[in-house]
DNA sequence: TAGATATGTTACAATATGTATCATATTTGA
DNA sequence: TCAAATATGATACATATTGTAACATATCTA
């Protein structure tokens, strides 16, 4: 009963199910996505979907951690290691979201954008309390890590969502000074530092 | 075809549905509910629910409604305008919270919970954005008050959604310090004030 | 090439949805 | 108080989706 992942025929069904369920979910959006309806753009019997996914949101998962393993790559790619502050992920996050608009688009306008929300969450929670360890110093306020990994990935990401539902009004790296600006100087007391004296952003039209 | 809202019937049935709403929400979880399932608990015809609501979804809606208008009222209540910064409506925000803990966290766990939170966002935003209409200064920087306050009101939210899901690990007034803290060195700054000096907040054991 | 494994075909039961029709109960206004 | 208006109930029906089963066929691997 068990399935193997290796086996050609299992890989070119699933990825024929992912593809299928991202074509539809662009076109339909998420509720109206229909486990038939995958299966026959997959050109797949429907029953096979059923041996590899318990449900749609089962599918759902599998399709975000391989675009979550896109943002990985690109994490790698920039990790040169100089700077002191935590601004790549922020870089990353947007980058990852003008990547992936017409998705982030669909998903959020329907349903089952929570999810990619969540996971979106708690990936860049982890990468940023990673960044936060190494950062160390007498001034720190006693204040648990995790509340302000939570506080800092929330605002950005309310601020990526925020840029993408509205159309990018804004170009990428306004937004990255905007959302640094906003952050830094509050969060970056939280982890001891004196003062932090960023010149204030300005979009030139 | 059109109902009276006015209508003792009409009241009785919708309020019933409501409540009939919550009550399986908190048992079964979004998803898991069914219309078959809140008409039956209301005691009423399934194609009465139709009359009212077209689906789910819908009835949430108004569902929300009824709740933020307490948040309303309690808006209102301490609405004694002697403060200078918007640390208002976090307050309002995380009593909110606490006081509808289960009903969020249900909401949150299952589906049916980005609706709700999107829905307190765009309230709070809105909130906000007048408060910030009264601040003037002439050393604000030229950023858009709507990021600053989709920054804002984001990482409230996410503050406060973290700690309602890790059955709130630290008191109330604890947690509007933090959130206090981390947001306003940054957003005030992007509001014009040049300093900005809380003492950093301590817990207590 | 033979055995193992994944997929296809067909069928079936169960459930939820959305709508229609007509009867009954409740409210409202004269 | 009574009659008209309106909300609700009971029943039925067509449809769509889901989840599972049994058996046949195609594909892979050793």
């Amino acid at each position: 009963m068990d399935i193997n992942l290796e086996d050609p025929r299992v890989k070119k069904t699933r990825k024929g199910l992912r593809t299928a369920f991202f074509t539809l979910l662009k076109k339909e959006g998420y509720d109206a996505v229909t486990i038939q309806g995958i299966a026959m753009e997959a050109d797949v019997a429907r029953i096979t979907f059923y041996r590899h996914y318990r449900d749609k949101e089962d599918l759902l998962t599998d399709c975000l951690n391989t675009l979550f393993d896109e943002i990985l790559d690109r994490a790698r790619l920039n990790d040169t290691d100089d700077e002191i502050i935590p601004e790549k992920p922020i870089r990353i996050l947007f980058e990852h979201l003008e990547a992936n608009e017409k998705l982030y688009k669909i998903l959020l306008s329907s349903r089952g954008g929570d999810l990619a929300v969540k996971r979106l969450q708690s990936y860049l929670v982890n990468k940023i309390l990673e960044t936060f360890d190494e950062i160390s110093s007498d001034n720190k306020p006693d204040i648990p890590n995790e509340l302000i990994a939570e506080h800092l990935v929330s605002a950005q990401i309310g601020l990526g969502i925020w840029w993408i539902e509205n159309d990018k009004p804004y170009p990428i790296d306004y937004m990255i000074d905007i959302a640094n600006w906003l952050s830094f100087a509050g969060i970056f007391r939280s982890l001891g530092y004196k003062q932090f004296d960023l010149p204030a952003p300005k979009h030139k039209e």
